[in-house]
DNA sequence: TAGTGGTCTAGACCACGAG
DNA sequence: TCGTGGTCTAGACCACTAG
């Protein structure tokens, strides 16, 4: 590539940039954990300079798609357990302490979408999806009941796999396995209370409150690819959030 | 001022402009809603570059402490009803719907702070503080009881304004009539059981479940300066939560 | 028309990381 | 020592706003 197609009258260049680079992260040019050329090369490359390859990863890093460090360059972002931790985890202990949750996957199973399901993903009515049950603990205790539902054709064969090889992170799978990076979220929160199964799975009376999290998460072009719906006991835990 | 007092080895320069800025904004040499200098202006003040006043600028952007328009100036960031409904208030109908509820007060008292609150506070032991305790309705319906608690030294006389005199829109006032710009929130969510007076102000049964959202709210310096409980009926709204 | 912030470029030096 | 991103500067042109 050696020249910016800069068309008179749209977006600035350093955006166009910053597409193009998504684009090619997105078309698996580079993948997550990569280092990207050198500001220099890229600007080169597009036929900009590296001040406007600058403002454009400036902007993917504050949206934290890739990560700067000095003297090093530039990767795009991966799903490490830090990141899941800090960006896409808010359940911390009354005390301030902040863990990833274990895992007990309850079930598998692979089901045609309800209408609500395939109207926020996008589906077509009664598309195939694939839904995840699991229990989700901190220090022993279970604290999270978690069901995770996400369209059998972007994720095949993920009901195939052996229950114990599902990663706590599953961000990480979806990453690896199926190439999808989740890049952002939109949550949902209520409180409702217990269901028979809530309160079995979670070791509370029927009926107590539960802290609901409805989440849908989006790839890298802001297409929904997955439900997850979470109940939380928050007895001894809550969910953090930071208002700027 | 002519000269920006450049200290070896401290933080960028532009990160000193921009606590310099924040510094005058705090001390009152400009208000909230005021024009700032152009940058071109603000450089030959503290003796640096206009670009170095843009970086700067650019990060008190990001903050929200300061809102950029092209064309007219860059202005110091105001509690307008805009801000506090689309970055202070999480609370959203279930069709969708965005708005900022009525509020209805409930009564007014000055106190000695609790040992929780004094700590969370920052304030001495059973220092003084003042509660107000409100009913707030969207589209009539009763949805949120808040009760907030405020150091009496930072707002003194707060509890001696007419109930009717209190707005919809405290940070406003805080601002206005106090000089306390809030800048910056965190938020505790959890569920919980309805106490016999949150059931009898929202009109629901007494243990049904509410979301609990307690927030802390700091001053420009990053120095807590309010307290915030609210109980929300989430039979028809939801909290929102963007992550990215 | 004049002034503002928004974009784009170019070049210099610094701090950091790796070999 | 070298290459990287981080900072800082300087200047040009554009788009928007107001008088």
């Amino acid at each position: 590539m050696n020249e910016m197609k800069t068309i008179r009258g749209s977006a600035p260049l350093y955006s166009q940039v910053k597409e193009l680079i998504i684009q090619q992260i997105y078309q698996g040019a580079w993948s997550p954990g990569d280092l990207l050329p050198s500001e220099t090369r890229l600007g080169q490359d597009y036929g900009v300079s590296q001040g406007t390859v600058r403002k454009a990863l400036d902007a993917l890093a504050a949206e934290n798609l890739v990560i700067r460090h000095q003297g090093k360059g530039t990767f795009v972002a991966a799903h490490t357990p830090d990141r899941a931790l800090f960006h896409f985890f808010h359940i911390i202990s009354k005390s301030g302490v902040r863990q990833m949750p274990s895992s007990q996957e309850k079930g598998i199973t692979r089901r045609r979408a309800l209408r609500e399901e395939s109207q926020k993903l996008g589906l077509q009515s009664a598309a195939r999806v694939i839904q995840i049950d699991r229990v989700r603990s901190l220090e022993g205790e279970p604290v999270i009941a978690e069901s995770i539902v996400v369209p059998a054709k972007v994720f095949p064969d993920l009901d195939k796999l052996p229950l114990e090889d599902l990663p706590n992170n599953l961000y990480q799978l979806y990453e690896e396995r199926y190439c999808v990076t989740i890049s952002r979220a939109v949550e949902h929160l209520r409180a409702i209370g217990a269901s028979p199964q809530d309160a079995a799975w979670l070791g509370v009376k029927k009926g107590s409150p539960l802290q609901l999290i409805e989440r849908v998460a989006h790839n890298l072009k802001g297409v929904p690819v997955e439900l997850r719906v979470s109940r939380c006991n928050t007895e001894n835990h809550y969910y953090e959030s930071i208002i700027v």
